[in-house]
RNA sequence: GGCUAGGUGGCAGAGUGGUCAUGCAGCGGCCUGCAAAGCCGUGGACGCCGGUUCGAUUCCGACCCUAGCCUCCA
C-alpha cells in the first residue's frame, strides 16, 4: 500500500485518491529570473520521482507546474539588464527546460504561465471580494484578509497572534493587519501592467497558484507539492484563497521537499551559496551522476551539496554500470523483463530486491533505500557472473540477463541507467573534485589512442614482457584510464579521476 | 521569542523494540603474471540524562546542539 507523508496532519496517509485512478497534482514551479539551481534541481527530481512512482502504479496523473513569469524581482532583473520582462523570461524558461531535461524531469502536463491566465487570476480576486475575504485598499492594491479565514495557519502551525508578534513585516498603511498580503498589486509608473476592475496592475504571488490549479484540475484535487519554504506563507495563503473562494476543500494532501545545503546552511541566492545547474553538470560524467545525488537522501530530508558528495555519487552509479556491464542484452520479450523472468531460466531472478524496491518507494518514496535495492540486485548480478566463470551453464547465464534487466528497469523507474554500459565507462569523470571552479579541460586520450596503448600492451604481455606491459598500464592510469582485463583475454578500459 | 524538522559507525545515508541497510574508505581471503573489477568474510554507530519494558538507537519526558520558517525563496 502506498503510503505518503502529509504536511497537513504531520504523518504519513496511505493515499486515496479523489477519483481514482485519476490524479491531479499540482507543484509550485519556478520564478523565472535567473537560472535555476541545485536546489531548484532537487524539488523537480523530487517531483518527478512521484510522479513516475504514482504513474507506475496505474494512476493517471495530471502533473500541472506553473511558471511564474511576473513579479517584483522578475521586474526589477529585466531593468537591471535592459530588457523586456517577456525577453527576461523567454531565456530563461528555455534554459530551465534544458536543465531539467539534462536531469531527466519529464516535462509536466501542463505548464502554466500567470500572465497567461490573468482572467482567471481576476475572477477569484473578485469572488474573494464578493465573499468578504479581501478588501481594496485606496492606493489600488486588493489583499486578502487573513483573519476572515479562520483556518489560517493549520498547514504550517501557525497562530495568528504568534505571527503577529514574531512579524517582521513592513509596515504598510494600506493593510487592516500587518499579516494581510497582496492579491492585485497597483502597477507603478513604466511596469508592466493589466487592466483589472482595480486599475492597471498585476497578480499578487499567492493568487497566480490558486487561479492557475484551480481552473485546470478542479476546486478539489489530490496532491500540492514544492519546498518547504513555500509552506508558510506562500501554501498557507493558497489554502486561505482557494477554500474562501469556492467554499469547499482544496487539496487532501500536501508535500514538501527538504533543502539542499552548503556547509550546512540552505543554498539560496541571498547567501551566494548556490550552483546552477548548468555550471555544475560540465564537470560530472554524466547528470544522472547528480540525479543520483539528489535521490541518494530522503526527499524530505536535507542534502549537503558538496563535490566530495557527487563523486560518492558517481561511484554508487559506476558500481551499477559494472555490473551492467558486457551482459548481452536480454531477448526483446513481448512483456519486457518481467514476463521474460518468470518464463524463462532466469525465474524469479532478483525477486528479494525487487519486493524491497518496491515497498521502499511505496513507503513515502524512499529512494535511498530503493537504491540500496538496485546495489543488491548488482551484488547478486556480480555473484552469479562469478558462479559463471568457475562453470558455465545456461541456466547461470540467463539468470544474470534476467538480473540485468530488472536492474535497468528498476533504475528506469527512477530516471536513472539511462546509459549504454559500455558508453559509460568512456564519459569522462568528475573533474576538480575539490573545487566548483571550472577545471581545466586536462587533454584526454582520445578512444584510438587508448585502444592503440592497449593492443600494444597486449603484445607485450603475449611476449610475457610484463614489465613493458606494466608501463603502458601506467601511463594509461596516469592518463585517467583504468584497465581491467577479461579472463576471455578481452581488456575493458574506463575512465577514472 | 513562536512554529517545524533533525542529531546514526572514518565519510555519506536508510531503518528497526531483541537477526542485514546500502555506497565510499579500512582489514583478511579468493580470483589475477601483477593489477583492476568482482565475490566471500570482518571491525566500527545510534547527541545527553531520566522513564516505560524482560530488553530501546528505535516509545515517552527533560536537556543540549544544528538547520529551516516567521520578509522574497524549490
Amino acid at each position: 500500500m502506498l503510503k505518503i507523508f502529509n504536511s497537513l496532519s504531520g504523518r504519513k496517509e496511505p493515499f486515496a485518491p479523489l477519483n481514482p485512478p485519476r490524479v491531479g497534482m499540482y507543484v509550485c514551479g519556478v520564478t523565472v529570473y535567473d537560472y535555476c539551481h541545485v536546489g531548484h534541481a532537487r524539488c523537480y527530481v523530487a517531483f518527478d520521482l512521484i510522479r513516475r512512482w504514482l504513474r507506475h502504479r496505474g494512476y493517471e496523473l495530471r502533473y500541472v507546474r506553473n511558471i511564474t513569469d511576473i513579479d517584483d524581482k522578475i521586474i526589477r532583473r529585466a531593468a537591471e539588464r535592459g530588457e523586456s520582462t517577456e525577453a527576461l523570461t523567454r531565456g530563461f524558461i528555455r534554459a530551465m527546460h534544458e536543465d531539467f531535461a539534462a536531469l531527466a524531469i519529464e516535462p509536466p502536463d501542463e505548464e502554466p504561465c500567470a500572465t497567461a491566465h490573468l482572467p482567471a487570476i481576476i475572477a477569484m480576486i473578485e469572488r474573494l471580494l464578493e465573499r468578504g475575504f479581501a478588501y481594496a485598499a485606496p492606493g489600488g492594491d486588493v489583499f486578502y484578509a487573513v483573519e476572515k479565514f479562520a483556518a489560517y495557519g493549520r498547514l504550517s502551525g501557525k497562530k495568528l497572534a504568534d505571527l503577529r508578534s514574531g512579524a517582521r513585516v513592513e509596515i504598510n498603511e494600506d493593510k487592516r493587519d500587518p499579516l494581510d498580503f497582496v492579491l492585485w498589486k497597483q502597477a507603478k509608473p513604466g511596469e508592466p501592467a493589466w487592466p483589472s476592475p482595480w486599475g492597471e496592475g498585476r497578480p499578487g504571488w499567492h493568487i497566480e497558484c490558486s487561479a492557475m490549479s484551480t481552473q485546470l484540475l478542479g476546486n478539489h484535487f489530490d496532491l500540492h507539492g514544492g519546498g518547504m519554504d513555500l509552506k508558510f506563507p506562500h501554501h498557507e495563503n493558497e489554502i486561505a484563497q482557494s477554500c474562501a473562494a469556492t467554499g469547499g476543500p482544496f487539496v487532501d494532501l500536501w508535500v514538501h521537499n527538504g533543502f539542499v545545503n552548503v556547509d550546512d546552511q540552505k543554498m539560496s541566492k541571498s547567501l551566494g551559496n548556490f550552483f546552477t545547474i548548468r555550471e555544475v553538470l560540465p564537470y560530472l560524467r554524466h547528470p544522472e551522476v547528480l540525479r543520483t545525488l539528489l535521490l541518494a537522501s530522503h526527499y524530505r530530508g536535507p542534502i549537503n551539496y558538496s563535490p566530495a558528495q557527487l563523486q560518492l555519487a558517481d561511484a554508487a552509479l559506476t558500481r551499477l554500470y559494472t555490473a551492467l556491464r558486457g551482459v548481452p542484452p536480454a531477448p526483446a520479450t513481448p512483456g519486457g523483463p518481467e514476463l521474460s523472468g518468470a518464463a524463462g531460466a532466469g525465474a524469479g531472478a532478483g525477486a528479494a530486491q525487487v519486493a524491497q524496491f518496491e515497498a521502499a518507494m511505496d513507503d513515502d518514496f524512499n529512494t535511498p533505500e530503493a537504491l540500496a535495492a538496485l546495489q543488491g540486485l548488482a551484488r547478486e548480478l556480480n555473484a552469479e557472473r562469478a558462479r559463471q566463470l568457475e562453470g558455465a551453464d545456461s541456466a547461470g547465464a540467463a539468470r544474470v540477463r534476467a538480473l540485468a534487466a530488472q536492474l535497468r528497469r528498476l533504475g528506469g523507474l527512477l530516471g536513472l541507467l539511462s546509459v549504454p554500459a559500455e558508453e559509460w565507462f568512456r564519459l569522462a569523470p568528475q573533474r576538480s573534485l575539490e573545487s566548483t571552479t571550472p577545471a581545466e579541460g586536462s587533454e584526454l586520450l582520445s578512444e584510438a589512442e587508448i585502444e592503440a596503448l592497449i593492443e600494444a600492451r597486449r603484445a607485450a604481455r603475449a611476449t610475457r614482457d610484463f614489465a613493458g606491459a606494466d608501463r603502458i598500464r601506467s601511463q594509461l592510469r596516469a592518463a585517467g584510464v583504468e584497465l581491467e582485463d577479461q579472463p576471455a583475454g578481452r581488456t575493458l578500459w574506463k575512465r577514472v579521476t
